[in-house]
DNA sequence: TTAATTTGTTAGAACAGTCTAACTTTTTAA
DNA sequence: TTAAAAAGTTAGACTGTTCTAACAAATTAA
């Protein structure tokens, strides 16, 4: 079994080895807010358990039984997510950090209960894919409103953060995941567009919002 | 903030401690499976925290600001003992060990929603009390089924174990917190007792059986 | 009331996880 | 293509938690 503290390096490491497949020792030790050499010693260490392979000055990749291990991590993360959303009846802002907790719990009972619970679910309250029980995740590309044709509709399918800060902002502007939008207007100088709501109301998003907005 | 090794400490103090007020080094080794010099330096440390106080060759006692750590993680463990059951449908004798794990959750909102949705309830599945959130608690004094006198009828309204196995043979026997009970025979020689329950059968439990057993 | 036993303490080591300082390798830019 | 900058590594130290070995105090039994 894996310590806290390793399971938070595999997540990590699954995160930022998405796109090409590697992580470099700089790039986990900023998200993990630590020193580069205790990604370091991390890494010997997550190596000699085979969870991921690597070798000195390379590039870090995790190996299938660490990929395994990040997807089931990932998956008790997100039910837990929408369990505190769909049961509970928190807010999509609040459930990211105590699911940062939840993810931990060692109990099989207590997830295949949340599945069940939730009828076996395939999105989490932002959007994300929850891997199934075997490890399998199904992950379609998705166009971001950053990019959506001018005067086309669609429907916002996910966000790509779920920091409670950013989620506040898209509360405050009136967006929910399902909600359908028409990019009225792209301004070409600074990136940020107006969108045509459901709720009538035009709302004006700077690029850096709507990049991290998927529409389908 | 108290580590989750720190608050595993406090509350075996403040379970071992009930009777007398004070609980010796070898008898919180023993419930914590540690030995005798790890809780020694552990209560150096709880001591400058002021969580215990305590002296060299001393009996060990929490403060009150200790207490009041004692019962909130208390209040957290009936909490989730009792959600689980209530919520998520698992049963009484498998929820201790979750709620081993869930306690240690940092989160307000998390536990003020299963108080909530609970109902503010007062008692967790093995009949507990549940402390308020004020760290209140009222035990009352219950009369344990080994000491029952023949031939009264009383109702169980607690368990004073949650060990998985313990909890299964009382499944076994057909036993639950509520059920109504008339002690028919008690053995002279072991202590043994013969019930009469509500499902017609009669039941036989052992002394040791019958002591953990407490009812109105 | 002395001796044996039990209980508690100190000293010192080990492991997980982190850090700083110093050094090496790789990458980037002049 | 060399020099500067960035990234990675090693060594060594520190904290939290635990252990074993050795010793001291308190309790119990002879
Ligand atoms: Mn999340
Ligand atoms: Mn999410
Ligand atoms: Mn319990
Ligand atoms: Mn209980």
């Amino acid at each position: 079994m894996d310590s806290l503290t390793e399971e938070n390096y595999i997540k990590s490491i699954y995160a930022l080895s998405q796109a090409t497949g590697e992580v470099f020792v700089s790039e986990l030790a900023k998200k993990l807010n630590v020193k580069q050499p205790s990604v370091n010693s991390m890494m010997k260490r997550l190596a000699s358990k085979k969870v991921v392979s690597y070798a000195p000055y390379k590039g870090i990749r995790l190996t299938e039984k660490g990929k395994k291990e990040a997807l089931s991590i990932i998956r008790r993360h997100r039910l837990a997510e929408l369990f505190l959303v769909k049961v509970m009846e928190l807010g999509w802002e609040e459930v990211h950090d105590i699911a940062e907790q939840l993810e931990h719990v060692d109990s099989k009972r207590f997830y295949s209960r949340m599945d069940e619970m939730l009828n076996f679910p395939k999105f989490d309250p932002h959007g994300e894919p929850i891997p199934d029980s075997n490890g399998k995740i199904h992950t379609q590309k998705r166009t971001s409103l950053s990019e959506l044709v001018e005067g086309l509709t669609a429907i916002i399918a996910a966000v790509g953060e779920d920091e409670k800060s950013f989620l506040d902002h898209l509360n405050a502007k009136g967006l929910q995941i399902g909600d359908a939008v028409t990019l009225k207007k792209r301004e070409p100088f600074d990136g940020s567009v107006t969108l045509q709501h459901k709720s009538k109301k035009e709302i004006l998003l700077t690029h850096q919002v709507a990049e991290r907005i998927w529409v389908e």
